[in-house]
DNA sequence: CGGTACGTTGAGTCATATCAACCATAGTGG
DNA sequence: CCACTATGGTTGATATGACTCAACGTACCG
Protein backbone atom coordinates (compact mmCIF):
# COMPACT_ATOMS: atom_id res chain seq x y z
CA UNK A 1 0.00 0.00 0.00
CA UNK A 2 2.00 3.32 -1.40
CA UNK A 3 0.81 6.32 -0.79
CA UNK A 4 1.34 8.36 -4.12
CA UNK A 5 1.12 11.70 -2.36
CA UNK A 6 2.58 12.18 0.67
CA UNK A 7 2.17 15.34 2.62
CA UNK A 8 5.86 15.84 4.13
CA UNK A 9 5.02 17.99 6.99
CA UNK A 10 6.22 21.55 6.70
CA UNK A 11 8.77 22.46 9.51
CA UNK A 12 7.29 25.89 11.03
CA UNK A 13 4.36 24.09 11.33
CA UNK A 14 5.47 20.78 12.98
CA UNK A 15 7.70 22.58 15.21
CA UNK A 16 4.72 24.92 16.40
CA UNK A 17 2.95 22.00 17.15
CA UNK A 18 5.07 19.62 18.74
CA UNK A 19 7.04 22.37 20.48
CA UNK A 20 9.99 20.59 18.89
CA UNK A 21 13.99 22.54 19.55
CA UNK A 22 13.29 24.01 16.19
CA UNK A 23 11.46 26.61 17.06
CA UNK A 24 14.36 28.26 18.37
CA UNK A 25 15.78 28.81 14.88
CA UNK A 26 14.63 31.87 12.51
CA UNK A 27 12.47 31.61 9.71
CA UNK A 28 15.11 31.56 7.45
CA UNK A 29 16.30 28.90 8.93
CA UNK A 30 13.19 26.63 9.25
CA UNK A 31 12.83 27.18 5.56
CA UNK A 32 16.44 25.94 4.87
CA UNK A 33 15.91 22.99 6.88
CA UNK A 34 12.52 22.35 4.87
CA UNK A 35 14.76 22.18 2.25
CA UNK A 36 17.55 20.03 2.88
CA UNK A 37 15.32 17.65 4.78
CA UNK A 38 14.59 14.35 3.65
CA UNK A 39 11.20 12.85 4.61
CA UNK A 40 11.51 9.66 5.44
CA UNK A 41 8.46 6.79 6.78
CA UNK A 42 9.29 3.64 8.81
CA UNK A 43 7.19 0.65 9.67
CA UNK A 44 7.69 -0.87 13.53
CA UNK A 45 10.68 -2.77 13.44
CA UNK A 46 12.48 -0.73 10.70
CA UNK A 47 15.78 0.28 12.06
CA UNK A 48 16.85 3.52 11.65
CA UNK A 49 20.83 3.68 12.62
CA UNK A 50 22.64 0.97 14.50
CA UNK A 51 25.35 1.07 17.29
CA UNK A 52 28.63 1.58 15.87
CA UNK A 53 27.41 3.83 12.53
CA UNK A 54 28.70 6.94 11.20
CA UNK A 55 25.63 9.18 10.90
CA UNK A 56 25.57 11.89 8.20
CA UNK A 57 22.49 13.45 10.15
CA UNK A 58 20.44 13.22 12.47
CA UNK A 59 16.20 12.58 12.84
CA UNK A 60 13.35 14.54 14.03
CA UNK A 61 10.21 12.80 14.40
CA UNK A 62 7.21 13.90 13.36
CA UNK A 63 4.87 10.99 14.27
CA UNK A 64 5.20 7.47 16.16
CA UNK A 65 7.62 6.03 18.52
CA UNK A 66 10.98 4.92 18.14
CA UNK A 67 13.67 3.32 21.18
CA UNK A 68 17.00 4.41 21.27
CA UNK A 69 18.66 1.38 22.81
CA UNK A 70 22.39 -0.09 23.32
CA UNK A 71 23.36 -3.76 22.83
CA UNK A 72 25.01 -5.38 25.70
CA UNK A 73 27.52 -8.39 25.67
CA UNK A 74 25.18 -11.09 24.94
CA UNK A 75 23.20 -9.33 22.69
CA UNK A 76 20.66 -7.97 25.23
CA UNK A 77 18.92 -4.89 24.52
CA UNK A 78 19.41 -2.00 27.03
CA UNK A 79 16.80 0.70 25.82
CA UNK A 80 17.94 4.11 26.90
CA UNK A 81 15.43 6.15 25.72
CA UNK A 82 12.16 6.88 23.75
CA UNK A 83 11.70 9.43 21.03
CA UNK A 84 8.17 10.34 20.14
CA UNK A 85 7.05 13.35 18.19
CA UNK A 86 9.19 16.40 18.54
CA UNK A 87 11.95 15.07 19.39
CA UNK A 88 15.58 14.10 17.72
CA UNK A 89 17.98 11.52 18.03
CA UNK A 90 20.99 11.01 17.06
CA UNK A 91 22.12 14.35 17.55
CA UNK A 92 24.70 13.40 19.98
CA UNK A 93 26.69 11.33 17.33
CA UNK A 94 26.61 14.04 14.90
CA UNK A 95 27.68 16.26 18.08
CA UNK A 96 30.26 14.97 19.95
CA UNK A 97 31.31 13.61 16.36
CA UNK A 98 32.15 9.76 17.53
CA UNK A 99 29.99 6.73 15.84
CA UNK A 100 26.51 6.24 16.94
CA UNK A 101 26.55 4.72 20.88
CA UNK A 102 23.48 3.05 20.28
CA UNK A 103 20.76 2.02 17.98
CA UNK A 104 17.41 3.17 16.93
CA UNK A 105 14.69 1.00 16.24
CA UNK A 106 10.63 1.53 15.33
CA UNK A 107 8.09 0.56 17.87
CA UNK A 108 5.22 2.48 16.34
CA UNK A 109 5.17 3.11 12.66
CA UNK A 110 7.05 6.55 12.37
CA UNK A 111 7.64 9.93 10.45
CA UNK A 112 10.62 11.30 10.26
CA UNK A 113 12.53 13.96 8.81
CA UNK A 114 16.39 13.22 8.37
CA UNK A 115 18.89 16.62 8.57
CA UNK A 116 22.44 16.70 7.62
CA UNK A 117 24.64 17.67 10.36
CA UNK A 118 25.83 20.31 8.10
CA UNK A 119 22.96 22.09 9.28
CA UNK A 120 22.69 21.54 12.78
CA UNK A 121 26.29 22.60 13.04
CA UNK A 122 26.46 25.86 10.88
CA UNK A 123 23.44 26.44 13.15
CA UNK A 124 25.07 26.34 16.17
CA UNK A 125 27.25 28.75 15.04
CA UNK A 126 24.93 30.99 13.59
CA UNK A 127 22.38 31.25 15.81
CA UNK A 128 23.87 31.03 19.71
CA UNK A 129 20.79 31.15 21.34
CA UNK A 130 20.17 27.79 19.30
CA UNK A 131 23.28 26.54 20.46
CA UNK A 132 22.25 27.20 24.09
CA UNK A 133 19.12 25.24 23.69
CA UNK A 134 20.78 22.14 22.38
CA UNK A 135 23.03 22.50 25.63
CA UNK A 136 20.06 22.40 27.66
CA UNK A 137 18.25 19.37 26.16
CA UNK A 138 21.75 17.47 26.21
CA UNK A 139 22.05 18.94 30.23
CA UNK A 140 18.68 17.83 31.13
CA UNK A 141 19.26 14.13 29.08
CA UNK A 142 22.00 13.98 30.94
CA UNK A 143 20.55 14.76 34.62
CA UNK A 144 17.82 11.81 33.46
CA UNK A 145 20.96 9.55 32.77
CA UNK A 146 22.11 10.33 36.31
CA UNK A 147 18.88 9.52 37.59
CA UNK A 148 18.46 6.36 35.82
CA UNK A 149 21.93 5.57 36.69
CA UNK A 150 21.50 5.60 40.26
CA UNK A 151 17.99 3.78 40.01
CA UNK A 152 19.22 0.80 38.33
CA UNK A 153 21.78 0.60 40.71
CA UNK A 154 20.08 1.15 44.25
CA UNK A 155 16.20 0.11 43.64
CA UNK A 156 15.15 -3.45 43.29
CA UNK A 157 13.60 -5.01 39.84
CA UNK A 158 9.99 -4.28 41.74
CA UNK A 159 10.43 -0.61 42.81
CA UNK A 160 12.21 0.15 38.78
CA UNK A 161 8.98 -1.66 37.09
CA UNK A 162 6.39 0.46 39.15
CA UNK A 163 8.93 3.30 38.26
CA UNK A 164 8.85 2.51 34.62
CA UNK A 165 5.11 2.12 34.15
CA UNK A 166 4.64 5.71 35.75
CA UNK A 167 7.43 7.11 33.48
CA UNK A 168 5.19 5.89 30.51
CA UNK A 169 1.87 7.47 31.94
CA UNK A 170 4.39 10.55 32.00
CA UNK A 171 5.86 10.57 28.59
CA UNK A 172 2.72 9.04 26.78
CA UNK A 173 -0.60 9.50 28.55
CA UNK A 174 -3.54 7.27 29.26
CA UNK A 175 -6.62 6.80 26.72
CA UNK A 176 -9.62 7.33 28.06
CA UNK A 177 -10.30 4.10 29.85
CA UNK A 178 -6.76 4.48 31.51
CA UNK A 179 -4.74 2.06 29.45
CA UNK A 180 -1.03 3.19 28.22
CA UNK A 181 -1.07 4.83 25.55
CA UNK A 182 2.62 2.95 24.17
CA UNK A 183 2.24 -0.62 24.11
CA UNK A 184 5.51 -2.66 24.70
CA UNK A 185 6.33 -6.11 24.36
CA UNK A 186 6.82 -7.77 27.81
CA UNK A 187 10.96 -8.18 26.43
CA UNK A 188 10.67 -4.63 25.72
CA UNK A 189 9.68 -3.68 29.21
CA UNK A 190 12.45 -5.98 30.76
CA UNK A 191 15.09 -3.56 28.62
CA UNK A 192 14.19 -1.22 30.06
CA UNK A 193 14.16 -1.98 33.72
CA UNK A 194 17.16 -3.83 33.08
CA UNK A 195 15.71 -7.43 33.99
CA UNK A 196 14.65 -10.44 32.49
CA UNK A 197 11.41 -10.99 30.59
CA UNK A 198 10.47 -13.44 33.14
CA UNK A 199 10.58 -10.99 35.52
CA UNK A 200 8.50 -8.53 34.46
CA UNK A 201 5.55 -11.13 33.43
CA UNK A 202 5.86 -11.89 37.42
CA UNK A 203 5.57 -8.85 38.48
CA UNK A 204 3.24 -7.70 36.37
CA UNK A 205 1.03 -10.25 37.64
CA UNK A 206 1.43 -9.47 40.87
CA UNK A 207 0.50 -5.41 40.17
CA UNK A 208 -2.45 -7.11 39.02
CA UNK A 209 -3.38 -9.22 42.07
CA UNK A 210 -2.34 -6.07 44.17
CA UNK A 211 -4.95 -3.96 41.71
CA UNK A 212 -2.19 -1.99 40.43
CA UNK A 213 -2.86 -2.60 36.87
CA UNK A 214 -5.26 -4.52 34.70
CA UNK A 215 -3.28 -6.17 31.94
CA UNK A 216 -5.60 -7.28 28.38
CA UNK A 217 -2.52 -8.50 26.22
CA UNK A 218 0.11 -5.55 25.61
CA UNK A 219 -2.15 -3.44 26.80
CA UNK A 220 -1.69 -2.23 30.36
CA UNK A 221 -4.51 -0.25 32.11
CA UNK A 222 -3.62 1.69 35.33
CA UNK A 223 -6.19 1.69 37.79
CA UNK A 224 -4.05 2.38 41.15
CA UNK A 225 -1.49 5.54 40.24
CA UNK A 226 -0.78 5.42 43.69
CA UNK A 227 0.18 2.72 44.37
CA UNK A 228 2.77 2.76 41.63
CA UNK A 229 4.32 5.48 43.33
CA UNK A 230 4.60 3.93 46.30
CA UNK A 231 6.36 0.65 45.42
CA UNK A 232 8.69 2.93 43.01
CA UNK A 233 10.03 4.69 46.01
CA UNK A 234 12.03 3.87 49.27
CA UNK A 235 8.50 2.94 51.03
CA UNK A 236 7.86 -0.47 49.60
CA UNK A 237 10.97 -1.73 52.35
CA UNK A 238 9.27 0.01 55.64
CA UNK B 1 49.20 25.74 58.45
CA UNK B 2 48.17 28.53 56.26
CA UNK B 3 49.17 30.14 53.07
CA UNK B 4 49.98 33.34 53.37
CA UNK B 5 50.29 33.86 50.00
CA UNK B 6 48.46 31.41 47.64
CA UNK B 7 49.09 31.18 44.01
CA UNK B 8 45.84 31.99 42.31
CA UNK B 9 46.47 29.84 38.94
CA UNK B 10 46.24 31.69 35.74
CA UNK B 11 43.64 30.61 33.35
CA UNK B 12 45.27 30.70 30.08
CA UNK B 13 48.12 28.70 31.58
CA UNK B 14 46.08 26.11 33.20
CA UNK B 15 44.34 25.41 30.20
CA UNK B 16 47.43 24.72 28.13
CA UNK B 17 48.24 22.21 30.92
CA UNK B 18 45.30 20.71 31.60
CA UNK B 19 43.77 20.98 28.43
CA UNK B 20 40.67 22.37 29.68
CA UNK B 21 37.76 23.46 27.78
CA UNK B 22 39.33 27.14 28.10
CA UNK B 23 41.46 26.61 25.71
CA UNK B 24 39.18 27.14 23.10
CA UNK B 25 38.83 30.62 24.19
CA UNK B 26 39.70 33.79 22.77
CA UNK B 27 43.02 35.39 25.00
CA UNK B 28 40.15 38.20 26.04
CA UNK B 29 38.16 35.67 27.01
CA UNK B 30 40.14 33.91 29.64
CA UNK B 31 41.68 36.89 30.75
CA UNK B 32 37.68 37.46 31.59
CA UNK B 33 38.23 34.34 33.52
CA UNK B 34 40.80 34.95 35.25
CA UNK B 35 39.40 38.79 36.56
CA UNK B 36 36.06 37.09 37.75
CA UNK B 37 36.91 34.06 39.07
CA UNK B 38 36.69 32.95 42.75
CA UNK B 39 40.00 30.82 43.34
CA UNK B 40 39.02 28.33 46.57
CA UNK B 41 40.57 25.58 48.09
CA UNK B 42 38.93 21.98 49.47
CA UNK B 43 39.87 19.74 51.87
CA UNK B 44 38.97 15.69 51.21
CA UNK B 45 35.33 15.17 52.69
CA UNK B 46 34.53 19.19 52.17
CA UNK B 47 31.50 19.59 50.07
CA UNK B 48 31.35 21.99 47.01
CA UNK B 49 27.65 21.74 46.16
CA UNK B 50 24.46 19.15 47.09
CA UNK B 51 21.77 17.67 45.00
CA UNK B 52 18.77 20.29 44.87
CA UNK B 53 21.06 23.30 45.89
CA UNK B 54 20.80 26.04 43.15
CA UNK B 55 24.15 26.73 41.58
CA UNK B 56 25.25 30.56 40.59
CA UNK B 57 27.99 29.12 38.67
CA UNK B 58 30.52 25.80 37.79
CA UNK B 59 33.70 24.96 38.99
CA UNK B 60 36.91 24.23 37.14
CA UNK B 61 39.37 21.61 39.00
CA UNK B 62 43.01 22.95 38.99
CA UNK B 63 44.28 20.12 41.35
CA UNK B 64 42.69 16.80 43.52
CA UNK B 65 39.65 14.72 42.93
CA UNK B 66 36.08 15.16 42.92
CA UNK B 67 33.53 12.93 43.32
CA UNK B 68 29.87 13.48 41.51
CA UNK B 69 27.06 11.43 43.13
CA UNK B 70 23.60 11.38 43.87
CA UNK B 71 21.90 10.19 47.52
CA UNK B 72 19.28 7.20 46.81
CA UNK B 73 16.09 6.81 48.95
CA UNK B 74 17.97 5.00 52.00
CA UNK B 75 20.83 8.02 52.12
CA UNK B 76 22.88 5.41 50.03
CA UNK B 77 25.77 7.35 47.41
CA UNK B 78 25.46 6.78 43.92
CA UNK B 79 28.71 7.44 42.07
CA UNK B 80 28.19 9.41 39.19
CA UNK B 81 31.36 10.26 37.60
CA UNK B 82 34.83 11.75 39.18
CA UNK B 83 36.73 14.93 38.32
CA UNK B 84 40.34 15.77 37.85
CA UNK B 85 42.33 18.77 37.12
CA UNK B 86 41.27 20.35 33.94
CA UNK B 87 37.91 19.39 34.13
CA UNK B 88 34.56 20.97 35.10
CA UNK B 89 31.60 20.20 37.46
CA UNK B 90 28.38 21.63 37.94
CA UNK B 91 28.00 22.80 34.24
CA UNK B 92 25.79 20.90 33.96
CA UNK B 93 22.83 22.34 36.06
CA UNK B 94 24.10 26.02 35.18
CA UNK B 95 22.97 25.30 31.63
CA UNK B 96 19.85 23.27 31.83
CA UNK B 97 18.85 26.09 34.41
CA UNK B 98 18.08 23.34 36.85
CA UNK B 99 18.79 22.74 40.39
CA UNK B 100 21.89 20.74 40.86
CA UNK B 101 20.92 16.77 40.22
CA UNK B 102 24.13 15.88 41.99
CA UNK B 103 26.15 16.45 45.12
CA UNK B 104 30.07 17.19 44.66
CA UNK B 105 32.17 16.51 47.35
CA UNK B 106 36.33 16.11 47.62
CA UNK B 107 38.05 12.95 47.80
CA UNK B 108 41.56 14.64 47.23
CA UNK B 109 42.60 17.68 48.43
CA UNK B 110 41.76 20.10 45.85
CA UNK B 111 41.99 23.50 44.42
CA UNK B 112 38.90 24.74 41.94
CA UNK B 113 37.99 28.22 40.79
CA UNK B 114 34.64 28.77 40.92
CA UNK B 115 32.86 30.71 37.31
CA UNK B 116 29.86 32.31 37.78
CA UNK B 117 27.07 31.51 35.13
CA UNK B 118 26.60 34.65 33.27
CA UNK B 119 30.30 34.52 31.91
CA UNK B 120 29.60 30.66 30.79
CA UNK B 121 26.28 31.92 29.39
CA UNK B 122 27.61 34.62 27.72
CA UNK B 123 30.81 32.72 26.24
CA UNK B 124 28.11 30.22 24.41
CA UNK B 125 26.62 33.97 22.84
CA UNK B 126 29.78 35.08 21.42
CA UNK B 127 31.89 32.44 21.05
CA UNK B 128 30.18 29.48 19.04
CA UNK B 129 32.89 27.05 18.54
CA UNK B 130 32.67 27.27 21.98
CA UNK B 131 29.97 26.39 22.60
CA UNK B 132 30.13 23.62 20.10
CA UNK B 133 32.39 22.35 22.76
CA UNK B 134 30.51 22.45 24.98
CA UNK B 135 28.70 20.51 23.03
CA UNK B 136 30.75 18.08 22.56
CA UNK B 137 31.69 17.52 25.89
CA UNK B 138 27.91 16.98 27.37
CA UNK B 139 27.52 14.59 24.66
CA UNK B 140 30.57 12.92 24.71
CA UNK B 141 29.11 12.60 28.77
CA UNK B 142 25.87 11.69 28.12
CA UNK B 143 27.55 8.40 25.88
CA UNK B 144 29.32 7.59 28.77
CA UNK B 145 26.42 7.63 30.91
CA UNK B 146 24.24 5.34 28.51
CA UNK B 147 27.37 2.75 28.65
CA UNK B 148 27.36 2.61 32.32
CA UNK B 149 23.22 1.93 32.22
CA UNK B 150 23.51 -0.84 30.27
CA UNK B 151 26.46 -2.07 32.08
CA UNK B 152 24.43 -1.71 35.32
CA UNK B 153 21.80 -3.30 34.29
CA UNK B 154 23.28 -5.93 32.46
CA UNK B 155 26.78 -7.29 34.31
CA UNK B 156 27.28 -8.87 37.31
CA UNK B 157 29.08 -6.90 40.17
CA UNK B 158 32.00 -9.03 39.65
CA UNK B 159 32.47 -7.79 36.11
CA UNK B 160 31.41 -4.35 36.96
CA UNK B 161 34.18 -4.25 39.44
CA UNK B 162 36.89 -5.36 37.22
CA UNK B 163 35.72 -2.89 34.41
CA UNK B 164 35.72 0.21 37.44
CA UNK B 165 39.04 -0.59 38.62
CA UNK B 166 40.51 -0.52 34.71
CA UNK B 167 38.54 2.78 34.12
CA UNK B 168 40.35 3.82 37.29
CA UNK B 169 43.42 2.75 36.29
CA UNK B 170 42.62 4.97 32.90
CA UNK B 171 41.47 8.19 34.16
CA UNK B 172 44.04 7.90 36.83
CA UNK B 173 47.14 6.34 35.96
CA UNK B 174 49.16 4.13 37.78
CA UNK B 175 52.47 4.93 40.10
CA UNK B 176 55.66 3.44 39.15
CA UNK B 177 54.65 0.16 41.55
CA UNK B 178 51.60 -0.06 39.52
CA UNK B 179 49.30 1.30 42.44
CA UNK B 180 46.31 2.63 41.46
CA UNK B 181 47.07 6.48 42.21
CA UNK B 182 43.47 7.22 43.41
CA UNK B 183 42.77 5.38 46.52
CA UNK B 184 38.97 4.86 47.79
CA UNK B 185 37.49 3.70 50.60
CA UNK B 186 35.71 0.48 50.17
CA UNK B 187 32.24 1.93 50.43
CA UNK B 188 33.21 4.43 47.43
CA UNK B 189 34.03 1.84 45.11
CA UNK B 190 30.40 -0.08 46.07
CA UNK B 191 28.71 3.36 45.34
CA UNK B 192 30.48 3.35 42.09
CA UNK B 193 29.95 -0.26 41.34
CA UNK B 194 26.36 -0.13 42.41
CA UNK B 195 26.37 -3.03 45.07
CA UNK B 196 27.28 -3.42 49.05
CA UNK B 197 30.29 -2.75 50.90
CA UNK B 198 31.03 -6.10 51.40
CA UNK B 199 30.95 -7.28 48.23
CA UNK B 200 33.53 -5.08 47.20
CA UNK B 201 35.35 -6.62 49.99
CA UNK B 202 34.99 -10.09 48.67
CA UNK B 203 35.19 -9.33 45.39
CA UNK B 204 38.85 -7.89 45.75
CA UNK B 205 40.15 -10.99 48.17
CA UNK B 206 38.67 -12.55 46.10
CA UNK B 207 40.56 -10.64 42.93
CA UNK B 208 43.62 -10.69 45.23
CA UNK B 209 43.79 -14.59 45.30
CA UNK B 210 43.21 -14.91 41.58
CA UNK B 211 46.58 -12.92 41.16
CA UNK B 212 44.33 -10.16 39.77
CA UNK B 213 45.41 -7.30 42.35
CA UNK B 214 47.53 -6.78 45.80
CA UNK B 215 45.66 -5.11 48.34
CA UNK B 216 47.81 -2.51 51.08
CA UNK B 217 45.36 -0.80 52.38
CA UNK B 218 43.62 1.56 50.28
CA UNK B 219 46.11 0.97 47.89
CA UNK B 220 45.04 -1.43 45.03
CA UNK B 221 48.29 -2.48 42.92
CA UNK B 222 47.10 -3.50 39.19
CA UNK B 223 49.29 -7.20 38.48
CA UNK B 224 47.12 -8.73 35.66
CA UNK B 225 45.30 -5.80 33.74
CA UNK B 226 44.43 -8.56 30.81
CA UNK B 227 42.96 -10.50 33.50
CA UNK B 228 40.35 -8.06 34.62
CA UNK B 229 39.52 -7.27 31.27
CA UNK B 230 38.70 -10.90 30.95
CA UNK B 231 36.54 -10.86 33.55
CA UNK B 232 35.13 -7.24 33.17
CA UNK B 233 33.51 -8.38 29.74
CA UNK B 234 31.15 -11.42 28.56
CA UNK B 235 33.41 -14.09 29.21
CA UNK B 236 33.09 -14.49 32.43
CA UNK B 237 30.43 -17.05 32.03
CA UNK B 238 31.51 -19.00 28.16
C1' DC C 1 -1.16 -26.38 8.63
C1' DG C 2 3.37 -25.69 10.21
C1' DG C 3 6.16 -21.93 11.64
C1' DT C 4 7.50 -18.11 14.34
C1' DA C 5 7.17 -14.81 17.93
C1' DC C 6 5.33 -13.81 22.23
C1' DG C 7 3.49 -14.86 26.79
C1' DT C 8 3.10 -17.69 30.91
C1' DT C 9 4.25 -20.76 34.69
C1' DG C 10 7.12 -23.83 37.54
C1' DA C 11 11.30 -25.44 39.61
C1' DG C 12 15.94 -25.04 40.85
C1' DT C 13 20.07 -22.35 41.49
C1' DC C 14 23.16 -18.80 42.47
C1' DA C 15 24.83 -14.27 43.13
C1' DT C 16 24.36 -10.80 46.10
C1' DA C 17 22.27 -8.38 50.02
C1' DT C 18 21.66 -8.35 54.79
C1' DC C 19 22.75 -8.90 59.50
C1' DA C 20 25.97 -9.47 63.04
C1' DA C 21 30.21 -9.73 65.25
C1' DC C 22 34.80 -8.33 65.55
C1' DC C 23 39.34 -5.93 64.75
C1' DA C 24 42.30 -1.91 63.75
C1' DT C 25 43.14 2.82 63.71
C1' DA C 26 42.89 7.41 64.83
C1' DG C 27 41.02 11.29 66.98
C1' DT C 28 38.69 13.33 71.13
C1' DG C 29 38.07 14.97 75.56
C1' DG C 30 38.24 14.61 80.47
C1' DC D 1 47.41 9.29 79.39
C1' DC D 2 43.62 6.41 79.00
C1' DA D 3 38.99 5.41 78.06
C1' DC D 4 35.71 6.50 74.51
C1' DT D 5 33.88 6.92 70.13
C1' DA D 6 33.77 6.94 65.25
C1' DT D 7 35.17 5.16 60.98
C1' DG D 8 36.65 1.79 58.01
C1' DG D 9 37.78 -3.01 57.02
C1' DT D 10 36.98 -7.98 57.32
C1' DT D 11 34.61 -12.36 57.81
C1' DG D 12 30.87 -15.64 58.55
C1' DA D 13 26.13 -17.12 58.47
C1' DT D 14 21.82 -16.71 56.46
C1' DA D 15 18.15 -15.17 53.50
C1' DT D 16 16.25 -14.11 49.20
C1' DG D 17 15.63 -11.66 44.90
C1' DA D 18 16.17 -12.49 40.51
C1' DC D 19 18.03 -15.35 36.73
C1' DT D 20 18.04 -19.49 34.08
C1' DC D 21 16.15 -23.36 32.00
C1' DA D 22 12.45 -25.82 30.36
C1' DA D 23 7.94 -26.79 29.01
C1' DC D 24 3.82 -25.36 27.21
C1' DG D 25 -0.05 -22.28 25.58
C1' DT D 26 -1.58 -18.86 22.30
C1' DA D 27 -2.03 -16.09 18.33
C1' DC D 28 -1.10 -14.67 14.04
C1' DC D 29 0.77 -15.29 9.29
C1' DG D 30 1.86 -17.04 4.83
Amino acid sequence: MRQHEINVPLCDKCALETGSIFKHLTAEEVEMINFEKDFRQYKRGDVLYQEGNRISGFYCIHSGIIKVFKTGFDGKEQIIRFAKEGEIIAYRSVLSNEAACTSAKVIEDCQVCFIPSEILISFIKSNPSYALELLKLACHELGEANSFITDIAQKTVRERLAEILLLLVNDFGLDEQNYLKISLTREELANIVGTATESVIRLLSEFKTDKLVELNGRKIKIINKKGLEKISNVLTRI
